[in-house]
DNA sequence: TATATAAGTTAGGTGAGTCTAACAAATTAA
DNA sequence: TTAATTTGTTAGACTCACCTAACTTATATA
């Protein structure tokens, strides 16, 4: 069994690669997104090489084993049920879950997370509109567009956001957003991409960073 | 804020005095208690004290702070709920819920905590039967009559365990006994206080030690 | 292509939480 | 009341997860 850490630096890998559509990673990458220091990095990738992880030769690109993937799929399977339940359940905001879900993403029991899902109704996204991987570790590919590719007039439906941060999900409640809502793309300026957008009659102008984090269908 | 390991030796500290009706423990004790040997026990005593969390004097008697038995106890009230929670809505039996709630009573959320009372309806115990600590940290005293203290052909209603171990409450189950059934006291052997009882309409006989760990009212 | 910069690694150190072995104090029993 | 036993403490060592500083390898650019 691994420790909480390990889980995390498995995490870690599968958002820096499966998720982003790359194969690999690097060392500084994954300190970087951890917020610890390359060497430390360095050192839990050697042991999670050992315990056949990850694959990688000394100086060479980071990818996951099978078994390092499987496991960390299991790992944000638990973390979007748990998100579920805080926000189905108990009345949490969109923007709280991910913090607790951090924590209770690490219980260890699958009778809990079976039931846990049983509980919730066999859910096929959590708050954030992303996929939970079913019991199997099986992700059904989603949508992946993002509202800045979306053309002048045209209208979509938010799907996701690629970032979870508590700033930025603040922000796209205070522009009237969230999950399933009609977005209306009224105009574009083309020298700097910044958007008009019309959210439940509701108006309102986002630059082009914004509009890249919010995923549409 | 304490680490999971330090809350785990308050909690020890917790059952060892206030809930056995003592003022003080022993390092020794302790130290058996947690599955540690006594130095380590010594070790984290040390730090505990450093924090103000318990009062010793070097080779006396250990006794908790105000501030340790309220940190404890907001750790046993999570526990409570987490328990009440698998059993009601997970369908936990009432064996597997310990183990689990082990886990779950270190996350630190407050939300999370009175969230989870309110989803629940405020419990006031356990799936053991046991005082479920309200949001203030204060715990009803309750019954405290043991199966072994029932005179021959009375009858009284189980409330809790005193021994949360798998063994005993897996040989609780197989004598048929569950929270709140009747349990009548049909006889006792005078020689080794060996007594025959009926649950249920099922007779079966337990020991001294068996009864002394069925809190009945 | 030589070198400056970026990326990755190694060596040595820290605190938390555990251990063993040795020792000191307190309690119990002869 | 002394000796044996139990209880508690200290010292030194280990692993995990982190650090800094110094080093090596790979890559990019002048």
């Amino acid at each position: 069994m691994l420790s909480s850490t390990e889980e995390n630096y498995l995490k870690a890998l599968l958002h820096l690669t499966f998720i982003s559509e790359k194969e690999e990673a690097g060392t500084n990458e994954i300190a970087a997104y951890l917020d610890v220091k390359p060497a430390t990095a360095n050192d839990m990738l050697k042991r999670l090489k050992e315990k056949k992880m990850i694959k990688y030769e000394k100086y060479g690109k980071i990818s996951m084993s099978d078994k390092g993937r499987i496991l960390a799929t299991e790992v944000l399977r638990k973390h979007r049920l748990w998100e579920t339940f805080l926000y189905e359940k108990l009345e949490f905001t969109w923007d709280e879950v991910h913090e607790v879900a951090e924590q209770l993403e690490h219980i260890q029991s699958h009778k809990l997370v079976d039931k846990l899902d049983q509980f919730l109704n066999y859910p096929k996204t959590d708050p954030h509109g992303d996929v939970i991987p079913n019991a199997k570790g099986e992700m059904r590919a989603p949508f992946k567009k993002t509202l800045a590719e979306i053309e002048s007039g045209k209208t979509c439906k938010m799907v996701a956001v690629k970032d979870n941060t508590a700033p930025f999900l603040q922000y796209v409640v205070k522009v009237g957003l969230g999950i399933n809502n009609k977005i209306k793309v009224i105009s574009r300026q083309s020298y700097d991409s910044l958007m008009e957008i019309e959210v439940n009659g509701k108006k309102s102008h986002v630059s082009q960073k914004f509009a890249e984090n919010i995923l549409v269908l």
